[in-house]
DNA sequence: TTGACATGTTATCAATCAATCAATAATGTT
DNA sequence: AACATTATTGATTGATTGATAACATGTCAA
């Protein structure tokens, strides 16, 4: 009758994972502490560095696993539509991460203003390129149009960074700035940013 | 023959904002200490303290700052051409920017991805919002036509905070997509960042 | 059941950092 | 020259935080 009360590693990791991108999409990777991840997660502060090595590699983690799920999203998307939607398709890929877990693109966000840390700079780096390269060999887009889709991309970022679709009911410009930006997509925005907790 | 060895506060507050923008800029607004800024301001980590009243203070004051200044650039853009050009120069003056004081879109980027600070939220939000307003009203740009060009923006700060421009000699991918994101201006990007100090 | 191993915690430390305060040194004024 | 004012620093501190180590507890095979 007794439920198990421990999980082995992986399923731990896993779990902290869950947290740490939660709690760094808010804070950032500098501000969140260790401890804020492991309250969040539901295990001591001292654990999550033991089963990450240190707080630089849940970080290193984090971002490589960040790139990883929005190339797999890229990809998926490609294989599944044709090529002249496709920039349509992958920018509704991308927004569907924002849905799945909502920190993702945070995290990335974080990480693409990183480029001067030791730690987080090349993986960004790395990681930019073979989002763009993945959208130009695999989904044969053009330069210009990859741009377009990067750029369409790093605006959502900012745009759900600042949490700006809190503010849809009280603010005219941003319904005009939503509605220009995500035609026909808005009420994925306006209901998916939680109200302060 | 004696050369002053101290400014008025004003100009040293000048001063010491300058130095803060390079380290913020450089290492994000919580990684960056005071004593970062004092050190490459030339003076002491209390007196960047005393100048500004604490380091939220300062921070606040920067994104006022980093914001005012890209409103300015683009009324001046605005006042200076005709509306059926003005998307492509409020992106040079975005551009522009970068030349004149490197660290400002960084400092910016930083703080649109600070949504939940209780000290940068509120400030970015609005800010941001004022910068499409700029566009908007003054600018009398349609809200698709200031969706692409905030877009375009926020793909520049990734692009520099990434600094991609330093792989350019060594990348095929990144001269690419320069290339297709700043048609005709890439020269700009190749020289702008500083190699490796 | 017992022991061995993996999962976890408590206690603690060293480092870092923003902030305070008292003291000092330029500068300008009378 | 003396004085008031402003600029600036050194010394210090309390709080925070990542990391370590020693210890505890749950799980499972034999």
């Amino acid at each position: 009758m007794e439920q198990r009360t421990r999980l082995n590693s992986d399923e731990r990791r896993v779990a902290v994972r869950a947290a740490a991108i939660r709690v760094f999409a808010e804070k950032g990777f500098v501000a969140a502490t260790t401890g804020d991840i492991a309250r969040d997660a539901g295990v001591s502060q001292p654990y999550v560095i033991h089963l990450f090595g240190s707080k630089d590699a849940l970080v290193a983690d984090i971002v490589g696993y960040a790139i990883q799920r929005v190339v797999d999203a890229f990809v998926a998307a490609i294989d599944a539509h044709a090529p002249d939607e496709l920039p349509a398709h992958i920018g509704a890929a991308y927004l569907g991460l924002f849905q799945e877990e909502e920190g993702l693109l945070l995290c990335l966000a974080h990480a693409f203003t990183a480029g001067a840390d030791p730690t987080i700079g090349p993986l960004a780096r790395e990681g930019f390129v073979r989002v763009y390269r993945t959208l130009v060999d695999q989904g044969r887009l053009s330069p210009e149009q990859a741009g377009q889709v990067l750029a369409a991309g790093m605006l959502s970022n900012v745009i759900l960074g600042l949490q700006l679709p809190r503010e849809y009911d009280d603010n005219q410009m941003v319904r005009d700035l939503l509605a220009a930006v995500y035609p026909g997509n808005v009420e994925l925005f306006k209901n998916a940013t939680a109200p302060r907790e």
